[in-house]
RNA sequence: GCUGGAGUGGCGGAAUUGGUAUACGCGCUAGUCUUAGGAACUAGUCCCUCACGGGUUGCGAGUUCGAGUCUCGCCUCCAGCACCA
């Protein structure tokens, strides 16, 4: 007789429909008798098709929010769409398609993809970040930001992505390309919008100290802000028939300034331009400044060879040596950094070694290496730069002294300041592209910017519109746009035609979730108090410089205007791996290696698809994870002997052990869970089961505690097993079974026997056991008795319930 | 190059945080049932050895009664940053 197996096609819809209607997800977020907890994961782009890795962001968070719910949290476990973007305009520009329509038919289409893996996702709160009833938020946030001047408009140099023919955030450029579409970005000077992050570097930085986010992360971020102290140093021109100020100019090593021998200034540097007139070499200055501008910043730092040009007739004068240095225009000092030149101090810099050593430009030592180790004097050709710290020569009032305690004395010396500066750079938020929530602002006839006053938010996205990119703004083609702007503000008014970055869009959207339909305000402060920070957070490891440090400023600046209570979003935060092809590489069309998560939702059930992904490994940790089917058909195998065991439940007592196993199942499932190690959760229930199957029948009771504990793994499952069982109501809100810690207590323990540290066999004490009983008991042992006879025994170590180590002479 | 994380069977991965290394699962081997199975079930499966034994957590040292876990040095892989002054 064939044995009978879990009609996962029949059964799992069923059940999710039965869940929906009774409405088991809806958060009440005014519900203060249970303590709350909010449960985030990325919300998804919806890209049309779904991918299993969005499953593996569901299904598993899903495990804890099922888990939190029995445990008798109040679970907040929302889901929405990142709904703008650019693959909807690259869609509609391929096959005609309108992008609003494009977008709206793959929500409706993931929408059911996602349901159907059994998620216990309140749908209720779903936020759409491209319908106006959201988009209207993210301009009055905009606005704020603005009426603070934490939004603004300025002309800068800025990555454009000649494919995508828009611009891009620094964070979105990795490796000098296109984040998205892998194009190498071009430099381009244009006026754009800006938000004010570096004003929030110190804060994003100090404060990740406090956070309890895994070194990864936190150093990702740390490293992108990049701060380092320092000092501004004043440079005055010496002779010069025109009037310029003196060069100010950053360093990390004040100390070292008495070996400064030449400066260097980006070629972008404003000062060149004005002081072409009084150069001698004006055109040669020219030529390199154009041929470095032609190159891409990839491009100049792959150029190994360092190259620049003096700017002759014109010095510079070393604040500290008083003596005249010669000023060269160089592509190795970046435009962007500090104040984009430098002191170059050859003797202990690479960098400036490598650009003197090609132009022959002095070297003069400053700090002597004071740790014994052997060096190449200076005079010797193969003298190589040192850069750390020692006592200071050729240093005037300085000499003799360690370095770095006269940091400050130097920086005085030479009229100077301290100063920090930070790497990262304000957060570029205009694209030139169609399908993004429109900027709120309007310019009037003379071109200032005004932004648009909330009685007309939503600032709605116009629809007549040519969406090919153009390097102009699609917006710029719409004649509502104009008519719009001319009758509410008159005659000769013009709208600004880029729309926002998504990752605007997405710095907010989980406060939105705490009041996702309020009409009034982006969201509700009571709901905030009681729900913020986030709880936990799931998502991408690519986000960290991205999203989750945009994210962190933009609440930030919301604190500061007293329009959030907390200073951080989110609590904890992990970075999920990834779901690779079978073959170990990324699932993609063109390897042929793409699953197709409708199949295996078809072959083997929700189920046991949410428990392969659960086993996989941890979640705790971003691994790579290749897709394999034995794994899921382990999983189906699992499934079915739960099924089969149902057939043995009785009345009965429950058997001590039994009780045991149950509770260490318990035990390990909560706490393993907890560290979001899905894994190893699961292999305790899968040694429950097999406790379970040595029985000849399977008492009521303890079926019950099982299956509730089963019910986050395989929520369809334990279920239906649940309503056949005769339980009432549903499974997903039972009580978690309190564990009674005192039965793990044993009366007995295996303790093992150590001669000398290895391992010579193994004892069973009651667990009260004294060192002596032990000893008594060990010394028995034959294997034991045999080395005794060889020596003497020196020391005995015993660690009740666990080892009883005899050390011998 | 700098910074951070990590190296455990054929594979994904366990190890109460210093106390029986290899849980759980895959794969593999043998068997049972079957006309057959790429189904299901049962048993075995770190390495060397017929065995007794011995060895094993990237490599080498150290601390300790005891090290996958701590310390130091090296090697390798992954990630972030990278001409950042």
């Amino acid at each position: 007789m064939p044995k009978p197996v879990f009609d996962h096609k029949a059964i799992e819809t069923t059940l999710q429909k039965k869940w929906e209607d009774a409405k088991l997800y809806e958060t009440n977020l005014a519900d203060t008798s249970k303590e709350p907890y909010y449960l985030l994961f990325e919300f998804p782009y919806p890209s049309g098709d779904l991918h299993i890795g969005h499953w593996y962001a569901y299904a598993i968070t899903d495990i804890y929010a099922r888990l939190l719910r029995m445990k008798g949290k109040n679970v907040l476990f929302p889901i929405g769409f990142d709904a703008f973007g650019l693959p909807a305009e690259n869609a509609a520009m391929k096959q005609g398609a309108n992008p609003k329509e494009w977008t709206l038919a793959n929500m409706e289409k993931m929408r059911g993809q996602i349901r159907s893996i059994g998620a216990s996702l309140d749908w209720s709160k779903e936020v759409v970040t491209c319908s106006p009833e959201y988009y209207q938020w993210t301009q009055w946030l905009f606005a704020k930001l603005y009426e603070h001047k934490l939004a603004y408009r300025a002309s800068a140099s800025v990555k454009w992505c000649p494919k995508d023919q828009t611009v891009l955030a620094n964070e979105q450029v990795t490796d000098g390309k296109c984040e998205r579409c892998d194009t190498e970005v071009v430099e381009k000077k244009l006026t754009q919008w800006f938000m004010k992050i570096t004003d929030y570097a110190e804060r994003l930085l100090s404060d990740l100290d406090e956070l309890p986010w895994r070194e990864e992360i936190k150093e990702a971020q740390r490293a992108w802000i990049g701060r380092s102290e320092g000092a501004k140093l004043l440079f005055p021109l010496g002779a010069c028939t025109v009037e310029a100020d003196p060069i100010e100019v950053f360093t990390t090593r004040p100390d070292t300034v008495f070996g400064a021998t030449y400066l260097v200034l980006a070629p972008e540097h404003p000062l060149i331009e004005s002081l072409l007139a009084c150069i001698g070499n004006e055109k040669e200055v020219r030529a390199y400044r154009d041929a470095t501008a032609r190159k891409t910043e990839r491009e100049r730092s792959e150029n190994k060879e360092k190259t620049g040009v003096q700017l002759e007739g014109i010095m510079a004068v070393n604040p500290a040596t008083k003596k005249e240095i010669p000023i060269y225009v160089a592509d190795y000092v970046l435009a962007s950094y500090g104040t984009g030149a430098v002191m170059a101090v050859p003797a202990h810099d690479e960098r400036d070694f490598e650009f003197a050593k090609k132009y022959d430009l002095p070297l003069i030592q400053v700090v002597q290496p004071t740790d014994g180790i052997f060096r190449e004097p200076i005079t010797n050709p193969n003298y190589v730069p040192y850069t750390g710290n020692g006592t200071l020569i050729n240093s005037g009032k300085f000499d003799d002294k360690e370095n770095f305690k006269v940091f400050s004395d130097i920086i005085e010396f030479a009229g100077g300041e301290r100063t920090t500066n930070y790497r990262i750079r304000d957060w570029l938020v205009s694209r030139q592209r169609y399908w993004g929530c429109p900027i709120p602002i309007v310019y009037d006839p003379e071109g200032m910017p005004h932004v648009i006053p909330a009685e007309h938010l939503p600032w709605k996205l116009p629809e007549d519109v040519d969406f090919s990119p153009t390097g102009k703004a699609p917006l710029a083609s719409s004649k509502e746009l104009h008519e719009r702007v001319e009758r509410i503000f008159g005659k000769g008014w013009t709208p600004e035609y880029d729309t926002l970055d998504t990752f605007v869009d997405s710095s907010w959207y989980y406060l939105r979730y705490l009041d996702a339909k309020n009409p009034r305000a982006f969201s509700d402060a009571d709901a905030m108090r009681a729900w913020l920070p986030v709880k936990r957070y799931s998502g991408g490891s690519e986000h960290t410089t991205m999203h989750l440090l945009y994210a962190r400023f933009f609440h930030k600046a919301l604190y500061d205007l007293a329009l959030v209570p907390t200073a951080e979003p989110f609590q904890e935060r992990y970075n999920r791996g990834l779901i690779m092809g079978p073959d170990g590489q990324k699932m993609s069309k063109r390897w042929g290696n793409v699953v197709n998560p409708d199949e295996m939702l078809e072959k083997y059930g929700a189920d046991a698809v949410r428990m392969y992904l659960a086993f996989i490994g941890p979640y705790n940790e971003p691994g790579h994870y290749p897709w394999k089917l034995d794994g899921v058909e382990a999983m189906r195998r699992f499934i079915d002997r739960i099924y089969q065991l149902s057939e043995r439940v009785a009345d009965g007592e429950v058997s001590s052990v039994l009780q045991k196993a149950l509770v260490k199942a318990n035990v390990k499932i909560e706490s393993d869970s907890d560290r979001f190690k899905f894994n190893t959760a699961l292999s305790a229930l899968m040694v429950l089961v097999k406790e379970l199957e040595t029985m000849e029948s399977v008492p009521a009771s303890a079926w019950s505690s099982f299956l509730i504990m089963l019910a986050p793994f395989a929520p369809h499952l334990a279920d239906h097993l649940w309503e056949t069982a005769g339980n009432e109501g549903s499974v997903h809100s039972a009580k978690w079974p309190e564990a009674d810690i005192e039965l793990l207590n044993e009366d007995t323990a295996t303790v093992t026997v150590q001669v000398n540290g290895k391992r010579r066999g193994e004892v069973t004490l009651s667990s009260s056991a004294t060192e002596e009983e032990a000893r008594t008991a060990a010394f028995e042992l034959p294997a034991v008795a045999v080395l005794l006879a060889g020596g003497e025994v020196k020391k005995v170590i015993y660690v009740q319930n666990r080892i009883i180590n005899i050390v011998m002479g």
